[in-house]
DNA sequence: GCCCCTTGCTTCGATTTTCGAATCAGTATC
DNA sequence: GATACTGATTCGAAAATCGAAGCAAGGGGC
């Protein structure tokens, strides 16, 4: 299957500007991507694996984001299944407060229901 | 329109345990979500300008969006137009590394594509 | 040899999401 | 009343995703 991921410098969904941080917004926010890279940060995992922690996500868009991903240079097959690439821990490592964000999130969400 | 924004606690496409980070990861990977918040930490715009911001992105799109990230408390409309709430505000901080990620991907995509 | 199991991955029809141009309703200005 | 903004909706077309079935390759066990 041929990968057609955004590329930093070429124009993508959403911006002919080609701006690195365009390309990745749109990398990142088709549907799986960032789950993939999160699940490969925890256990580097083959295809199967992957498919299971993600609770069953479809096999062809599986297949088609760690294309991309791939193509991206942020992940690679390995015999012990799909790694992350230096890249790609970097780029986990960036979205890191995420985690801790979505928890302060949780409970401002919490107390705004509670609010109701 | 009736939002069905992904929320921390309730199961969200592709995982059950409606731990906060995957209802962020599910609101945040929808098109354009990503894109939207940029845009408003930028500067706070009101629907036809964030369109035009966006590369004249699907109206029916944008107001779905909006109507998501409006329930899930992370921007709010005002006089001036839709501006972040400071909750919206901290998940841009979050994800702020993102931007000089995307730089250091840009450079390494080069090299390797020289590289071929 | 053959059988059985696992692997990464593809196929393809059905469903969901997104697109985008037209349009609506509301407000302000003249 | 006419014009020009605004946020937002409608709806048929296009694209992305789903998901069950299946393929080809590899590795034992016999």
């Amino acid at each position: 299957m041929e990968a057609r991921a955004p590329r930093p410098g070429v124009p993508v969904r959403g911006s002919e500007s080609g701006r690195p941080v365009m390309a990745a917004l749109d990398l990142l926010g088709r549907r799986w991507a960032m789950r993939i890279l999160w699940e490969l940060s925890q256990a580097p995992s083959g295809f199967r694996e992957l498919q299971r922690r993600c609770e069953r996500m479809s096999s062809s868009v599986l297949s088609t984001r760690l294309d991309e991903l791939t193509g991206a240079r942020l992940l690679a097959l390995h015999s012990d299944g799909y790694r992350l690439t230096p890249l790609g821990q970097d780029l986990v490592e960036a979205l890191s407060p995420l985690d801790a964000w979505s928890r302060r999130w949780a409970r401002e969400m919490d107390s705004a229901a509670a609010e109701d």
